[in-house]
DNA sequence: GCCCAGGTGCGGC
DNA sequence: GCCGCACATGGG
């Protein structure tokens, strides 16, 4: 069926939004971008202030809530003060939408993405859905993300495969199966809570996830919308236009190239991007990593 | 071959 | 706490 979904004004840019990075999976087609919703394949496009969907069976309330079409950015924005570089990048970028994504296939996403590039990661999440059943559109196939309990039963694709982090995700879906890990608790709990119970706490601790891993987490699927992520372009980013939210050794380090940091360098960095940018943190940490990637930008060499 | 990629765990101070 | 290193995979 062919769906139509009135964005009343809302920007919505399928490109951004899906080829910013923060989801994997989805493929740029001739009729729009195909990805898994819901247990369906579906083809999104955007046309006329409108969204046009795809798929074997409705996906209208999936997708709202998918796409975050509830949230009014534009308002936000207008309501916010923020300097004059966020509010460029998020005019250049405007459109792009932080996904709701599902926090399982979110949790393995960015537990497998640690010090791999951005292919890489791709194609590692294709292998592990690779025998999942095909859901199927027209001449379109996408294979459906294991589930925890599917996960478990998932043949490694080799000896090795992924070496510690194979184990780390399988601990993780046996806490997910059995309820230790829950993610609807996660989500209802505040920012500090959940990040908390993501990386230090004792019971429910997860090897595999850091700050930078829970950070994406509370961000793409656990609705943290001031989670602000930070990885090695983050980092180059804010020390080139975010200087002030960094500790001046920090700064310079980074421009010498040298962008890991330690927990409590993340943590203090991490505090104060939130409180500076408030609820459009994670917003403006996606635009700017998609321009960091985009625009060539780099360090200035010292 | 070597370097780098959406970091994290671990052992050594 | 912080530092240095190992860790897997794939592309340039």
């Amino acid at each position: 069926m062919l769906g139509r979904i009135d964005l009343k004004g809302e920007a919505l840019n399928l490109d951004h939004t899906f080829g910013c990075g923060q989801i994997f999976q989805w493929r740029k087609e001739e009729e729009g971008w195909l990805g898994a919703v819901g247990g369906q394949a579906v083809l999104l496009r955007v046309e006329d202030d409108a969204l046009f969907f795809r798929s074997e069976r409705s996906l209208r309330d999936e997708l709202e809530r998918f796409l975050s079409l509830d949230l009014r950015y534009d308002e936000i924005i207008r309501g916010s003060d923020l300097d004059a570089f966020s509010l460029s990048l998020l005019r250049d970028y405007r459109g792009l939408r932080i996904l709701r994504q599902d926090p399982w296939a979110c949790l393995v996403t960015y537990m497998v993405s640690a010090s791999l590039s951005i292919r890489a990661i791709d194609r590692v999440l294709g292998r592990i859905s690779a025998g999942m059943p095909a859901l199927r559109l027209d001449e379109h196939v996408v294979n459906d993300f294991p589930g925890p309990n599917e996960f478990l039963s998932v043949r490694r694709p080799k000896k090795g495969y992924l070496g510690r982090k194979w184990e780390y995700l399988r601990t993780a879906a046996a806490e997910a199966t059995n309820g230790r890990l829950d993610f609807d608790r996660l989500r209802l709990a505040s920012y500090d809570d959940a990040w908390r119970s993501l990386v230090l706490s004792k019971e429910g601790h997860l090897l595999g996830v850091g700050p930078k891993v829970a950070d994406c987490m509370l961000l793409f699927s656990l609705e943290k919308r001031e989670a602000f992520p930070m990885d090695r372009w983050v980092m180059r980013g804010l020390s080139h236009h975010y200087g002030w939210l960094l500790p001046e050794e920090v700064a310079v380090r980074i421009r010498k190239g040298k962008e890991a940091l330690s927990r409590g360098e993340y943590a203090g960095i991490s505090g104060r991007a939130r409180s500076y940018f408030g609820e459009l943190g994670g917003l403006v940490q996606e635009c700017l990593f998609l321009h960091m990637r985009t625009a060539g930008s780099r360090p200035p060499s010292v």
